[in-house]
DNA sequence: TCGCTGGCAACCTGC
DNA sequence: TTGCCAGCGA
């Protein structure tokens, strides 16, 4: 019991608590950084040493990596190894795996990604004899996505719905299942709802599985949908030893079927749930703590919960109020740069926003100039040449996947074109093969002239010898499908170059994969292949600067945290702006951004952003003005005041008057929000020397009204023309 | 059959 | 601003 003992001497009695507690229904609800995730590790641990086998214990991470991580920390702590680590989806898909004979599925499925269910519904627009312009692929998937997190079958979504759209989708979605069903394919959806529906109704299968474990701990348990919630359920049912952590005010996916009822809801299902609750922060500062706590009390739906640190107060939270996102970007260089010459690692830093588009700006002022790890984005796996040798795999390992068949049908050119293609397709379609068959068979398909007939066989022979040729290990099958498939002489042209590069990186995630699994088999690789996500991707040992969404970097900590893009209509998002829930969870969102910090927290947001082709003005977020003013700096008090609805001022022009701030362009309404009220010229003159809060020094060159605004021109002593409107920017006179 | 060009829509988060 | 699709010429 001495490692035990160890293993508990640094916990508080809160987080012991929680570890010791062996048998029965545990509940732990826990602020942000307040060691969840360390509990959940130390757990699984402490149940080892005390005697349970390891490959008994089964703990569910929200991402790979952190099951990574958690597997490595567990079998430090207690030396031994077993222990059943991963995401709900991986768990599924080994599950359906190893069960797939005993379940009527072919144990080699494929995992359909997002490209490949929107090309899987297109096909089955196209198929549909009523007419479907009205219907968007994407509109069509999510609909059946909604539908499937619902646990609904095509039959019970058709007996539903109401009116000629719906109707339409619930055709779609069963010749959608009928399709994946044709290609022996599972969507991310399938896995989880195929688990929970044999769970319930397969009683051999909820038999073997519920003897599989002997103790269920899910992490993240606030962002579990009802399917990983009946799954939970289910594996703990024979013994109810199921430990769920999370937080309440960390949900952040709800927009895709998460339901924060399943924790909120725990203690009613578990009526002899022991609960524990850990308040105390390790992770930030006292000022990052009181701004994040500050924020988060705006939710309404929310019980009231404390968190507290003994961590040393802090540097006061900055806010930068940038012009556009180039100079946002660029202020969010020149910190980290300042910053890291003053001894920081470049690892100390990460920039998050809200989405995707964001991160182009940063990445251009981060290039050559600061070392930088782009987490997601134009994803690896989306690469175009990725895609084609991930569909050969998927070919040589499950021959009804059509869909990947016809990805590479061409690729590289081979002489089988879209007329080839399509006759190919239809045969097939018409005698009930798969493509593959249809292929095979090519000789006989009528209406295929001798020159596509051959190269077709061509074709087929090349993949009944890939079919026939040894799959592990998998690094050297891929090349060897690279090689003969012509693909590599098509990687080898000079204007492939970066192509040819991605490709090698994936052939070293495949060796990787050969020497963490010896003898693995491909199947298995496909299986990680499919079911990586962004953040899987991020190494903590390079020295680099993260760039990441905000979803991403749920569960991870850095010292330094820069929130960009603080903007009504980024953060909030546009589109959550419809109901006070959606504005909920973009605050929930935002919390869990600042809530990665350690150290310091820099939040910035632009005035002026490109959106599609042009540039529109931007306010400030809600979320700044509800955030306690006094954690900010001076600077970023000043600015928000200036900027607030609720803006200090000296005096009072015209109320109604149309705002502009530092525009690079025309002045332009404002969209939302009352326009704060507008502030007296400060008799400022031309010629006089001003100081702006966030660009610095520069000597006024015109004033002018415009609009019923004073806009100031001034000529920057960092370069450059810039108009500020008296009302909207502090203009300091020296 | 292939590859290029131009027009047009989309731009939120992701397993 | 980008990425996709349709249409066209070689
Ligand atoms: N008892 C403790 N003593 C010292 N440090 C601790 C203790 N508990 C947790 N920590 C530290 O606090 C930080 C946060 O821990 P952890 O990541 O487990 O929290 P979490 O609750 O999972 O966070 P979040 O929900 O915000 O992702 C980590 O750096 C961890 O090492």
């Amino acid at each position: 019991m001495r490692e035990a003992e160890k293993l508990l001497a640094d916990l508080t009695p809160q987080q012991r608590e929680a570890v010791t507690h062996v048998e029965g229904p545990l509940l732990v609800v826990a602020g942000a950084g307040s060691g969840k995730t360390r509990v959940i590790t130390r757990r699984v641990a402490y149940l080892a040493l005390r005697g349970v086998p390891p490959h008994r214990l089964l703990a569910v991470t929200f991402t790979n990596k952190a099951a990574d991580e958690m597997r490595g920390r567990i079998e430090q702590l207690a030396g031994t190894r077993g222990a059943w680590v991963s995401t709900f989806h991986s768990l599924c898909a080994s599950m359906l795996r190893i069960s797939a004979d005993s379940i009527g599925l072919s144990r080699d499925f494929t995992i359909y990604d997002r490209d490949d269910q929107l090309k899987a519904v297109q096909q089955c627009l196209k198929e549909m004899e009523a007419d479907t312009s009205m219907l968007q692929p994407a509109g069509v998937l999510q609909a059946i996505s909604n539908a499937k997190t619902r646990l609904e079958s095509p039959e019970q979504f058709a007996a539903a719905v109401t009116g000629l759209r719906d109707e339409l989708i619930a055709k779609a979605y069963a010749k959608y299942q009928a399709l994946l069903a044709r290609n022996a394919a599972l969507d991310f959806d399938d896995l989880l709802l195929r688990v929970a529906l044999l769970l319930q109704g397969d009683e051999a299968f909820r038999d073997r599985w519920q003897r599989r474990f002997d103790f269920v701990l899910i992490d993240e348990y606030q962002d579990t949908n009802r399917a990983q919630y009946l799954i939970a359920r289910e594996l703990a049912a024979r013994h109810r030893n199921l430990c769920a952590t999370g937080d309440p005010d960390q949900a952040i996916y709800t927009w895709r079927g998460a339901s924060i009822r399943n924790i909120l809801e725990f203690t009613r299902d578990y009526p002899d749930a022991r609960v524990v609750k850990l308040e105390r922060n390790y992770r930030s500062t006292k000022a990052i703590l009181r701004a994040a706590d500050s924020l988060i009390v705006h939710n309404a739906l929310r019980h009231e919960r404390g968190l507290w640190t003994e961590n040393p107060e802090g540097l006061p939270v900055r806010f930068l109020w940038a012009d556009d996102a180039d100079q946002e970007a660029q202020m969010v260089v020149q910190s980290i740069a300042a910053s890291h010459a003053k001894g920081r690692r470049w690892r100390d830093f990460a920039v998050f926003y809200r989405t995707n588009a964001q991160s182009r700006s940063l990445e251009e002022a981060m290039r050559h100039r600061i070392p930088h790890r782009l987490i997601g984005a134009v994803q690896f796996y989306g690469r175009q040449e990725i895609k084609d040798l991930v569909a050969y795999l998927r070919v040589c390992v499950n021959e009804l996947d059509d869909l990947s068949l016809e990805r590479i049908l061409n690729v590289p050119v081979r002489g089988i074109g879209d007329r080839t293609a399509d006759r190919l397709r239809a045969w097939a379609a018409a005698n009930g093969l798969s493509l593959r068959a249809a292929v095979a068979a090519a000789d006989q398909a009528p209406d295929l002239g001798a020159k596509a007939k051959g190269a077709v066989k061509a074709f087929s022979d090349l993949l009944d010898a890939f079919r026939a040729a040894p799959k592990s290990p998998v690094g050297a099958f891929c090349r060897h499908v690279l090689d003969k498939s012509g693909y590599q002489d098509w990687l080898e042209r000079p204007e492939n170059e970066e192509r040819k590069e991605n490709v090698n990186e994936f052939l070293a995630k495949a060796d990787k994969f050969d020497l963490e699994h010896p003898g693995g088999e491909l199947a298995e690789f496909m299986q990680e292949v499919a079911l990586v996500s962004d953040v899987d991707n991020l190494d903590p040992t390079a020295d680099a600067v993260s760039l990441m969404t905000l979803h991403a970097a749920k569960g991870l900590e850095f010292p330094v945290v820069f929130l960009t893009g603080a903007e009504e209509g980024l953060l909030p998002h546009i589109n959550a702006l419809r109901n006070e829930e959606g504005i909920e969870e973009e605050r929930r969102l935002c919390y869990v951004g600042m809530t990665r910090a350690k150290e310091e927290l820099i939040i910035t947001a632009s005035a002026w952003r490109a959106q599609g082709g042009s540039m529109a003005e931007r306010e400030p977020s809600r979320f700044l003005f509800e955030v306690r003013r006094d954690v900010f700096d001076n600077a970023g008090q000043r600015a928000l005041a200036s900027l607030g609805p609720d803006a200090t001022l000296d005096a009072w022009d015209d109320a109604e008057s149309k705002p502009l701030r530092s525009a690079p362009g025309e002045a332009r309404p404002r969209k939302h929000g009352p326009p704060p009220p507008p502030r007296r010229p400060g008799g400022l003159a031309v010629g006089d020397r001003v100081r702006h809060p966030q660009l610095g020094d520069g000597w006024v060159l015109a004033i002018q009204r415009a609009d019923k605004l004073t806009v100031v021109t001034v000529a920057m002593a960092s370069g450059g023309k810039r108009l500020f409107a008296l009302e909207y920017v502090a203009l300091e006179k020296l």
